[in-house]
DNA sequence: TGCGAGCGGATTCCAGAGTC
DNA sequence: GACTCTGGAATCCGCTCGCA
């Protein structure tokens, strides 16, 4: 059962305040809030309490990366007793305080903060303090251990074969969350996870609305994250929405700290638009008779397609999981969708009530991943329901994705080709918004499906034809 | 409802320029 | 020289609208 850790923090904290009759705020050792202390005293309003610094940390639930390092400047990672800390208007930090550390057999798992008031607290108070910080510690170590069971549980359903294997998992993932685990979730899927040690992934206290989460392979040597959010019923997604974004920033800081580049930032680098522009556009065109005509026979191609999708500057076993996770979806287009390493997506599968279903979730969790990361216009944060035919294609098998068709069209050579074939068919066919979509002259157009059909051996007026050269081309992005 | 005119988009053909 | 792209002109085809 899970215990009420918030609330015994809270109190904690609160009893801190009033030993030393001082505001107390307590955060973990990533400097994230946890609580904070409401000491009541005299006065009507407090002015000590109006530190910048500590108000930012209440506001935004954590404090800076400048704040961190200034603080961190004084030890206070290595401290075993109160650490007095002066102020420093130049970082930020306009007032004093002094630090305990919470710590939990030897290893620092927290801070609790006090402003310094005059006269300060006596050594006594400080040690009463100090035990109570040591209690805090015990807390935040017995959380952690729980939520460490809890990916366990995760992981092992999200990893059986199915059968009653998955249905042991279940049972044991519903006792270790309790009644919570009847009311609706979801789960979302972030990939590439830059890291598959469960000390690298977030705690479940970082992520809004998230019940548990873990680490699980995402290809042959990459890695995902799997994260269980519970919602308040399943017509509303906005929690798993709020939860996809803080994940997604922890995997783009993860990566950021790799040495390769996140976010949408690295997509719009290199290549050109997105194949995909007319999707949504309107139906058919006219379809009328056969092209033909000027081609000046099927010799060698171009060879200007965009380059390569390695990204710089990473290590080997990160360049390794990069291609097997990301880059392995870039074979073709030069498009924001698969142009290098356009950093992690998030994908969310549909809401279910308990936890029955949570491999079918799952399922749709990752395949919205793959759409997202295959299409950029779909994510960062794709939603199962929002990905239209990658619904279909992401359940299609592994061997699907060089269909003998469209094989002469996905070699390096004739990336521009295929992506001229893809938003052609994307635009159902209208050659007047694939030649504006792509910038090219519409004769120019002509000339590059007349290559496509003489590459293929299909016939793009064909329906047949389009509809198999289409999904080859979509297939082949995953 | 059927027909024809007008319009606009799609297609084909040809010539020529640029690049490797 | 081969390949690729661009531009102009002619033609085809489907759609809309007015009219009987």
């Amino acid at each position: 059962m899970a215990a009420d850790y918030k609330g015994d923090y809270q109190e904690l904290v609160d009893e801190i305040s009033e030993l030393l009759g001082a505001p107390a705020t307590l955060e973990n050792r990533d400097f994230e809030l946890l609580a904070f202390g409401t000491y009541d005293s005299d006065d009507e309003l407090d002015a000590s309490a109006l530190d910048p610094v500590r108000t930012r940390s209440i506001l935004t639930r954590r404090s800076t990366a400048g704040v961190r390092t200034w603080f961190e400047g004084f030890g206070i990672t290595r401290a075993t007793g109160p650490v007095r800390i002066p102020p420093s208007p130049e970082a930020g930090v306009y007032r004093g305080r002094i630090c305990l550390p919470v710590r939990h057999r030897g290893v620092v798992v927290g801070y609790v903060w006090l402003l310094e008031n005059e006269p300060g607290p006596t050594d006594a108070q400080l040690d009463a303090a100090m035990r109570v910080a040591g209690r805090i510690g015990a807390l935040l170590a017995d959380e952690a251990e729980a939520g460490a069971g809890l990916s366990r549980e995760l992981r092992a359903v999200l990893t059986a074969e199915g059968g009653w294997q998955r249905d042991m998992a279940v049972a044991e993932l519903r006792t270790a969350l309790g009644p919570r685990a009847d009311g609706p979730h979801t789960l979302i899927c972030v990939a590439p996870w830059p890291s598959p040690d469960p000390d690298d992934a977030p705690s479940t206290r970082s992520v809004p609305h998230a019940a548990a989460l873990c680490t699980i392979p995402w290809g042959a040597a990459a890695q995902s994250l799997a994260v269980l959010v519970r919602l308040r019923s399943t017509a509303v997604g906005a929690p798993a929405l709020a939860a996809a974004g803080r994940v997604l920033e922890e995997a783009e800081g993860a990566w950021g700290a790799l040495g390769i580049r996140g976010g949408t930032e690295a997509a719009t680098t290199e290549g050109s638009p997105a194949p995909s522009g007319c999707g949504t556009g309107t139906r058919s065109g006219s379809g009328t008779g056969a092209r033909g005509g000027s081609g000046k026979g099927a010799g060698g191609a171009s060879g200007k397609g965009t380059r390569g999708a390695v990204p710089r500057g990473a290590g080997a076993a990160v360049a390794a999981a990069v291609a097997a996770g990301v880059a392995g979806a870039s074979r073709y287009t030069g498009g924001p969708g698969t142009a290098g390493f356009g950093g992690p997506a998030a994908g969310i599968g549909d809401p279910r009530v308990g936890l029955a279903e949570l491999g079918a979730v799952w399922q749709e969790a990752r395949a919205a991943a793959q759409a997202a990361l295959a299409e950029r216009r779909l994510g960062p944060v794709a939603q199962w329901r929002g990905i239209g035919p990658y619904r279909l294609l992401t359940a299609l098998p592994p061997e699907s994705a060089q269909d003998p068709a469209a094989g002469p069209l996905l070699a390096p050579a004739h990336r521009e080709l295929a992506r001229t074939a893809e938003v052609y068919l994307d635009c159902a066919g209208q050659a007047g918004r694939t030649a504006s979509e792509l910038g090219i002259h519409r004769q120019t157009l002509y000339y590059r499906l007349n290559r496509v059909e003489q590459l293929t051996g299909l016939d793009l007026d064909d329906g047949e034809d389009r509809l198999l050269l289409h999904m080859a081309l979509k297939r082949a992005r995953l």
